[in-house]
DNA sequence: GTACGTGCAAAGGTTTTGCATTACA
DNA sequence: TGTAATGCAAAACCTTTGCACGTAC
């Protein structure tokens, strides 16, 4: 409950709602499995409150909006230095709390000046694997 | 035109097109820069046939596909392992060809196996920093 | 000649937007 | 009470699909 005043926000129930169900939420759900789990409890909760919650918390720098799945969004609210691994069938994502240390030479760079890095492994889980293709 | 022939596809005047459109491009273009590219010279060009050909090619492993800008495909006709390096504001990407060693450690992959890896960088260019917010 | 590619338009999926209503602070 | 969030629907994007026609091999 401290968590949530920390956030500075203006705490409406659907919020509290969808900081409930990122807290601690290791599955990188995407906008629409967000909208699910909370409609559960907030039956009028629309997609544009929770676009508008996720892009406010990304804006804030509490929330990571990952690029690694073609075609949709997903989320990631650790945003604890980490990378990503993801099953390229099933599109499960599972973190990889591992430091490297990855310098760029300056002539590569250009004239952008490099801020961060994310590194995303892929490879196929153990379920897919066994399922025919 | 050799080239053109070891790819083994279906020659036609479109793809011809797309393929030297791409052929040597650092560009990471999207589709629509692509079909923007093609139709001058082909004005009856389709989307379909943009698609279509860049699936093909993708399958055919000589054509990647980065997910790295939110909202929609880049291609990239250079399939040697490289990473790439992000502008934050214009979203423009410059190719990074460093090897790094990614080693992950057993425990950490649960049970997918892991068949490659790619880092983004990201900041923000010269253009972007000099220009208002 | 035939299998496959093309072009068009429509549909599908995700995300964004406009605006009247509601509610937090 | 005033500012900001919500909900609904429509629109905006990007990508995929169905099908009739055309063409490379």
């Amino acid at each position: 409950m401290e968590k949530l005043k920390e956030t500075g926000l203006k705490l409406t129930p659907q919020r509290i709602a969808i900081l409930r169900y990122l807290d601690g939420n290791t599955g990188h759900p995407s906008a629409e499995d967000i909208y699910k789990a909370v409609s559960k409890k907030f039956p009028t909760m629309s997609f544009a409150t929770v676009y508008n919650t996720l892009e406010t918390l990304r804006q804030r720098g509490t929330l990571l909006e990952l690029t690694i799945d073609p075609g949709r969004k997903r989320f990631d609210p650790n945003t604890e230095p980490h990378h990503h691994l993801i099953c390229l069938r099933c599109k499960r994502i599972v973190d990889i709390h591992n430091a490297y240390a990855l310098k760029v030479p300056d002539e590569m760079r250009g004239d952008i000046e490099i801020t961060g890095n994310h590194i995303e492994f892929y490879g196929i889980c153990q379920k897919c694997r066994s399922s025919k293709d």
